[in-house]
DNA sequence: GGACGGTATGCTGTAGGCAGTCGACGAAAA
DNA sequence: TTTTCGTCGACTGCCTACAGCATACCGTCC
């Protein structure tokens, strides 16, 4: 068999690239502020970030600048980063944008997915309902995620799908704790979505992702109705708070 | 008359912060790759960069990432920078989204943009015609970016500009080769938009705003029919080639 | 003649260190 | 008591230095 043969295969799991400090860094700090260890506001000192971590300095400033690029940290020239204070508004806007560059993927999924990938769309529906079924909520939301990630990806547009990507992830940080509603419904209506790509149906695939989205949308502002916003933590520059002994 | 009254004044002329040389670093780049002094697929070194621009690899690096982040380069690990190449249908794809994002923005401009916007846009528009009729292309392309910020800005999604910009950006180095055609008619494009802004007529302005930007996209592929893709760079590592000598 | 392995050389990735700068705190003056 | 100025501490921004790696070159073997 030609090395060449191998290489055309799909998915040949890459090799495992040992990936540089600075992307596990960038990942190891993502995990932090979504799992609420980093605190929105708090000021990201990067001695103490490269300590906790066991690196030094570079690969962590490195990966502050890329957060910042992605709207997870704040940077202000000559004070440092500070983890992002999400908004109510902004999460509106932003699920707003979500809502847009989905729609338009579904649409264009719609037009030009192939059975195989109607065939994947399928195959990660059954996970999630089965994920449902199981009461195992981390799962679900995971399939959820790659659910949408394979309709941008079917659009066929690049640019878009990245784009989709990238926003998409923003939205499951701010919404990540407030989601764990919609269980099975949630499903149903990827089932029709997935219906109606299958069909080629643009008009009815773009209708039901927005509806979809907005969904979410809606549960996320009505639970924020219920616990308001934390109390403004405004972010100033910590001053290094001396542990007493 | 105190502190506080001076800041509420709109855009006191922020001070000329010093910017960071990393900012420096990140227009500097920008300018050569624009100006193609840096062509695509051109393996970017680092030291070579420092060297050029009068400062130490750290800010390059970084600069480099954050134009990683933005689609100007791209970043190999272990293999270091190389500018973008550009396809055709990359190119497609992003003025696809483009059209998405500014088709929403000016629904929702035309929506709730206020008398002091829609001041601003004619004004906006007065000096772009001026330019055209000037013959000043470079003053009539920023002019007509400007615009279409402004209108990104009045659509009240901060989410939904900033991305638009982001993309803008990308789109005006592809495309900005080949804009220096569709003069007044984008102009008369622009004056109809405002006027259904002004209107508040939101299916009107998306209608618009489709158009218009579905027309640069015509434009451009048009243009890319006649001089064909440079004969793909393919991005190798540039091994020094010792000048003799 | 072509393929293979060894070697050399840039380059990247990372670490450590120094100067500049910003904010906080405390003392002095109003 | 409130305001202002000076000082101090800490952190960022940048530079320099080193180790590891990836590629290209080149001699050797098949």
């Amino acid at each position: 068999m030609l090395l060449s043969d191998q290489a055309g295969q799909a998915a040949a799991t890459k090799i495992p690239r040992p990936a540089t400090l600075r992307e596990s860094v960038i990942e190891a700090i993502q995990e932090l502020i979504v799992s609420g260890q980093l605190k929105p506001g708090q000021h990201l000192v990067e001695s103490e970030l490269a300590e906790l971590l066991g690196v030094s300095r570079q690969p962590v400033r490195e990966a502050l600048q890329q957060l910042s690029g992605e709207g997870w940290v704040d940077l202000f020239p000559g004070q440092g980063a500070f983890v992002h204070v999400p908004t109510v508004e902004e999460a509106d806007q932003l699920l707003a944008v979500r809502t847009l560059l989905e729609t338009e993927s579904a649409r264009l999924a719609a037009k030009q997915a192939g059975e195989d990938g109607v065939k994947r769309l399928r195959a990660l529906c059954a996970r999630g309902i089965a994920a449902v079924e199981a009461d195992d909520v981390d799962s679900a939301v995971a399939t959820n995620s790659e659910l949408h990630a394979l309709v941008t990806a079917l659009s066929g547009n690049k640019v878009l799908s990245e784009l989709a990507s990238q926003v998409a992830r923003r939205v499951r940080w701010y919404h990540t704790p407030v989601a764990r509603q919609r269980g099975m419904a949630s499903w149903e209506e990827h089932t029709s979505l997935i219906d109606a790509i299958e069909a080629g149906d643009e008009r009815r695939a773009a209708k039901i992702m927005r509806e979809h989205t907005e969904h979410t949308r809606a549960s996320y502002m009505a639970q924020r109705e219920q616990e308001p916003v934390q109390p403004a933590p405004k972010p100033v520059r910590r001053r290094r708070t001396r542990q007493p002994g």
